[in-house]
DNA sequence: GGTCAAATGTGCAAAATCGTACAATTGGAG
DNA sequence: CTCCAATTGTACGATTTTGCACATTTGACC
């Protein structure tokens, strides 16, 4: 049997929902690749040479400062894909990228992603307006690290984090959620405990689970927004 | 004598570096204002109808949270645009839009902009560049925020801001910073004091001058990137 | 079933920031 | 010149977060 791809055969909601044309445009050069955790996507200030369409699991862009400041700026997982750099017209990456909650997904060259994007404008507008979906998030998040406390902006993390998994399991040490939200090892135990002595989540070694989406959206306190949006 | 404007008539960036056959496009559409302090340029979930090309003065984008809780995330002078969404496919802003420092720009119509970018891709191209600097700006004011100091992000956004005017005295008052910083006010006054008994800047009521450009950036820890960047 | 590195729990003093209140001052309007 | 609202200076307890340090637990591997 042939080894055509299906628009349907992925997960990735970009890709699931090109026209048939445009997605005839990027099959040819997509090739399924499995995501382990920490794979590196992008690299910072390195030429962008592979755009990563995910289908599970997801991705952490990370914004560096000096010394050893980083702070997680968006999420990418089954909405999106990486690479924007290349659609707006910048080859090299200003942040690192890698996977976080492993998965698998579609990769192809960013040379050729160029290439169909400016065969049709229908494709550009559809990857440009996951950009700017993406933008919005960065936004957020700068508002949330600029007026939040630990707590609210876990609870948004988690919930963000959710969106992009299947269940409500998340595989997150302490460790790597105190780097996403840029504070210490220590602040994120204890607001986990909180959460957890509310009954909104659990926790177990390398692990959370989500217990009551509806209250921690409370604890967000306005920070989280729906997907949709 | 005929009223022709000339690419080298506006002082904005975007419009200066565009090609002849591109200022063509926009020109005849483009209409001198004058940007008062608190011109409202875009606001939220509003339909964006005006687009905007700043000569001088600059707007601050901000979003807003639960509550009155608010932050700037990004600053737009002479070498900005307002109506980013329009570009990337969304006509209705995310964020609040005004000005912030009074100054004059071009003005057209978001729909005569949207043709004009479909007809041009080299348009296209550098819009979307400016675009994605816009991006850029957005994420290093999340890092920032999650992990600098009120004096270090003060720093940042003095910074910021001289570089968008001509001279080095910004008209602005503590509380506007404070709202720009997403901090209380008090914090910074003594913020401000401590930059000016260090001899960086001088300031009077409902101004600030920069004395010392270099030592800023030092205080900024490499939070302030130059703006060739 | 023992070992070890990774992950988690806990404590605590220092620093930063918040939240709020109120006094002092300045410059423009009348 | 006078008045007044906006702006700035200052204070202070409460809260949050930092920055370490170290004890404990867990689970994979041997």
């Amino acid at each position: 049997m042939p080894e055509v791809r299906a628009r349907g055969k992925t997960a990735n909601q970009i890709l699931s929902r090109l026209s048939r044309a445009d997605f005839g445009l990027l099959e040819p050069h997509l090739e399924a690749v499995d995501l382990p955790r920490r794979k590196q996507l992008e690299a910072r200030k390195k030429r962008i040479d592979q755009i990563y369409f995910l289908d599970a699991g997801f991705a952490s862009v990370v914004a560096n400062g000096s010394g050893k400041r980083q702070i997680e700026i968006g999420l990418i997982g089954r909405e999106g894909m990486t690479g924007l750099g290349v659609i707006m017209g910048n080859d090299r990456a200003t942040h690192e990228t890698f996977m976080q909650a492993a998965g698998n997904g579609q990769r192809m060259s960013a040379a050729r992603l160029r290439e169909a994007d400016e065969q049709s404008s229908t494709l550009h507008r559809t990857l440009l307006r996951y950009a700017h979906t993406f933008m919005v998030q960065t936004a957020q998040t700068a508002l949330a690290n600029g007026r939040s406390k630990i707590e609210e902006r876990l609870a948004r993390w988690l919930l963000m984090a959710s969106d992009r998994l299947d269940g409500d399991d998340l595989p997150l040490t302490h460790e790597f959620l105190a780097i996403m939200l840029g504070t210490q090892r220590p602040g994120v135990t204890i607001a986990l405990h909180s959460l957890e002595h509310a009954g909104l989540i659990s926790t177990s070694r390398g692990n959370v689970t989500i217990l009551d989406r509806k209250s921690l959206m409370e604890t967000s306190n306005g920070t989280y927004q729906a997907p949709e949006a």
